[in-house]
DNA sequence: TAAAATATGTAGCGAACGATACAAAATGTC
DNA sequence: GACATTTTGTATCGTTCGCTACATATTTTA
């Protein structure tokens, strides 16, 4: 999972996947049948071992402020952990796959897309709780979240520290505002 | 050009570029010494050719709120761009490279940093001007505002459309409210 | 038109890739 | 303890990659 992690999915090549896993290339095909079925078992862990709590805190905290404020707390620890400072495996391990790789891409995508879900359905459930206004546009604040996490991952890997990150999500918060019509004419409503 | 915006660095081969051109491999060696080159003078040729006039949209306009509304309006258009609606080159297309091409996103690198540069001063002059408060913390909107585009760049391979793009671009809009101290009390300064 | 300079097309170089054939070692079974 | 079964290590397969040597056209110059 980390070489794929510090990589990506065509850069890392078998030979340092064995090296890593201390074993040869026939026992890895033989467990794992290729390099694209290895690489998916290895994002399915590498979702539940870093973001399932990520998620599981917004989802938790009754206040969808300090839920996402927290999450994105958490986002900014994973995309500069130690093991590989460099984002979001997920969102950047099969960018810029060749044809044949595809279908790994094409997986991931389906995970991504479970992330922005995570947001819409909390979005949805604020706007249920009252927290936001009724008639909030949950699709287009979700993906802005999204956007700005999958951001986050690319100054990760462009070599943003934990701190950075932290005040880009701090900063991200405020798109809240866009659901509030009209709390201070400037500047929030210019457009 | 395209066929890097469209493939990436590594995952477009001398041949399919060799086909796009109409010529062979030689006149591509002898014209631009290797594919790195070819690959930098592409990233060059796009930029001035599609960023430029947005950066000049951002610079251009007295009202940063309308500048910066403006420049991701025109963003949000690259990024869908019917040539190659697959995001940003120069932020996508050397992810995920080898060890022997990192000298290629090193020079990418540098590029996108000139992107954060743009915010940056423009902030600043927004903040001399009046129109941001004096203790705006201009790295870290600056910061913020970046990572919204690098995001926008992954949001558009995934395949998100121009009026998505558009919307999110709209919603960031509202970071700006991060530097007003207090506007109304929920939900902006829960942090 | 003849010779010199340049550009083109083919064919292939060495290297690295994902994936395996095959034999040797280890493990399990009776 | 002898045999069957599975796991290991080595050595390589076929393919594709970036790149180039070489021979053939093409263009330029006088």
């Amino acid at each position: 999972m980390n070489v794929f992690w510090l990589r990506g999915y065509e850069p890392a090549s078998i030979a340092e996947l064995c090296a890593a896993m201390e074993i040869n290339p026939p026992s890895l095909y033989s467990a794992f049948g290729n390099k694209a079925q290895l690489f998916l078992e290895a994002a399915r862990h590498y979702k539940k071992l870093y973001w399932s709590p990520a998620w599981d805190r917004l989802a938790a905290n009754p206040d969808i402020f300090e839920g996402m404020a927290s999450f994105f707390r958490k986002a900014a620890g994973i995309l500069t952990s130690q093991d590989a400072p460099c984002g979001c495996l997920i969102i950047l391990a099969a960018t810029n796959v060749s044809a044949e790789g595809q279908t790994v891409n094409d997986a991931l995508r389906q995970l991504r897309e479970e992330g922005l879900d995570c947001f819409l359905t909390r979005i949805k459930r604020a706007i249920a709780d009252g927290q936001l206004p009724p008639d909030t546009d949950a699709p287009a604040m979700a993906g802005a979240f999204n956007t700005m996490l999958d951001g986050m991952s690319l100054r990760a890997r462009d070599g943003a520290s934990r701190s950075e990150l932290e005040q880009v999500g701090t900063i991200a918060m405020s798109m809240f505002q866009s659901a509030i019509p009209s709390s201070s004419d400037p500047p929030g409503d210019r457009l």
